[in-house]
DNA sequence: TTCCTCCATGATATAACATAACATTCGCGC
DNA sequence: GCGCGAATGTTATGTTATATCATGGAGGAA
């Protein structure tokens, strides 16, 4: 994880983004889950760690993260989980398993898929497209 | 409009539901609009028409509509739109428009568009999925 | 009939999620 | 030092959603 978080201090130095303490401590969090969390469990935490815990400093930090691409919205459950891959463009596909919570990213955009393609029968230009599954994910499967 | 109205009574009344005048009315107002609409909205569109106004009035009859296919929620906004299609095993990508907040509703399940294609790679079982894409409709790029 | 049960609704309260608005601080270039 | 912009501090409030318990009404069984 503290890899990941390298890569996102080099990238925001490359890019003239300033990851500050809190934005950093916030992507620490959502990289140290597989689950999404929701904004006040974050809030929670960053009391936890002595940061200022009013909700806009959680969503501040949010819209940071999720802005530039080091943290995505996942819409079903109101709530955040980190991205191993900020600043590469991506379109992704959210697996979120209704037994065990883990939410699992997955690349949608392939010559088979595109929403682009629905799109564009409707006459619709696609700006950003949410994809997000429920179901069960390969280990709870196993166990069942 | 009526004529859809009519199809879901049809459809309740085949498969035993029961739509009952609040469901009915929920559906009326949803199916008058092609955009979404938020609960609390429909909440005061159902006062306004001499019912009940507490949350749970709207949400157990968007429950009820969402459960039996007559309405999809859209995650993004938080809100609600009318099927024209109950019963009927789709599974819709919805297009919603910045610019004049029109969604409509297009089918994603296509031999070339499968979210379970994606989800299968990684094991998982896509049990429902969510596409929701947001950019331009026609007509406002048409405007542009 | 009476009772029971199921389903839907009524009603109250509160939880969970999110943003508006304005004040303060601090680094930086002039 | 001053002005500016970015980030954070702070208070308040707006918006979305659910838990919980009470009530009512249709339909079946004893």
């Amino acid at each position: 994880m503290e890899k990941n978080i390298q890569k996102a201090e080099n990238y925001c130095q490359q890019n003239g983004l300033n990851l500050t303490p809190v934005r950093r401590k916030v992507l620490e969090i959502l990289l140290e889950k597989n689950t999404a969390i929701g904004a006040y469990e974050i809030l929670d935490l960053l009391r936890e760690s002595g940061f200022k815990n009013q909700p806009p400093v959680a969503y501040r930090a949010l819209d940071f993260l999720v802005q530039n691409g080091f943290a995505h919205k996942i819409e079903q459950l109101n709530s955040f989980i980190g991205c191993m891959h900020p600043g590469k463009d991506h379109s992704p596909a959210f697996m979120i398993c209704r037994n065990c919570d883990s939410v699992s990213e997955e690349e949608a955009l392939t010559r088979n898929f595109s929403v682009s393609q629905i799109a564009s029968k409707a006459g619709f230009t696609v700006e950003k497209a949410v994809i997000e599954a429920r179901g069960l994910c390969q280990s709870c499967s196993d166990l069942a």
